[in-house]
Formats: C-alpha cells, structure tokens, sequence
DNA sequence: GCCAACGTTGGC
DNA sequence: GCCAACGTTGGC
C-alpha cells in the first residue's frame, strides 16, 4: 500500500520535537479520541509524521516517521485504545506557523485548521509537501 | 483569560 | 435515542 501521510499535535510543553529527537523514539499513547485512534490504527511502518507544536508555537516544527504500527495501548487497559511508535526524522528549518497555513489556498482546508481539536489527523500528499516546501 | 468548538455523559 | 449539561482543547 502506497505510504501515508499524518499530522501529530503535541503541546511543546507536554512532549516535544525536541524531546522526540533525545528519546529517539516514543510511544505515542494516551489518545482517547476514536477518530485518533481510527487513524492511529491506519498507520503503517515507514508512513511520515508532521509534528505540530499547538498553543504557544502554533507551528509545524518537524517531521517524524512511524517505527512501529499499532498496539495496545500500554497506559490504560481499555482495549479500544492503541498507541504507534515514532522516531523523528528532522526539524523543519523553518518551522510553518498556522497563520501561514490558513493563509495558504493548499493548506486552508486541512483538518488542523478545520478542526482545530483533532490531535491525529490524515494529510494529503499535496498538503504534507507544501508544509514541507514552506518550512525549507 | 476568554470563549468557541466539539466530544462525552447521563437523565429522561 | 434524544438532548442538555458539562469538561476539555486550543486559538485568539
């Protein structure tokens, strides 16, 4: 199946890039959203992940890969709930704000900006490339 | 700090 | 099964 593209949200507070980049990789668990969990449960190994920063950055930061499809999740016995791994790949050199994003004709109509609460979320092609572009 | 959006819960 | 109340998220 062809690869994938996702959108991760993350409070930069709670868990960020940065720490994605020290640990090497993490469990991304905790989600107790089905529509997250539904595209948690989509992901294959290799697929991209751009990671957003919300709430003081406001800006994607960096792109991630996922290393591991998913699995129960390990912090709740509730076997609705999985979780993936993910290993970052690099920061942005730029990061892209969400001001741009809006502002974009490709990117106005993603989730992020349409559904600002959505904290797992599929990206086209198109969209993960244009992110990409803005942020070389 | 406020509040809009939206998901969840619980009474009926 | 409906819907009002409530809690949470995250942009502004």
């Amino acid at each position: 199946m062809a690869k994938r593209y996702w959108l991760f949200k993350s409070e930069p507070d709670v868990f960020s890039l940065e720490d994605l980049r020290k640990a090497k990789r993490t469990a991304w668990d905790g989600v107790r959203n089905y529509q997250a969990r539904n595209n948690l449960a989509a992901m294959q190994k290799g697929d991209r992940v751009l990671v957003y920063h919300s709430v003081k950055e406001q800006a994607v930061v960096g792109i991630a890969e996922v290393v591991r499809e998913a699995y129960p999740d390990p912090t709740t016995g509730d076997a609705r709930w999985v979780a993936v791994d993910l290993a970052a790949v690099k920061a942005l050199p730029r990061p892209v704000p969400l001001a741009e994003m809006k502002a974009d004709r490709i990117l106005r109509d993603i989730p992020l900006v349409r559904q600002s609460r959505l904290s797992v979320m599929p990206l086209p092609k198109a969209a993960f490339d244009r992110i990409v572009a803005l942020g070389t």
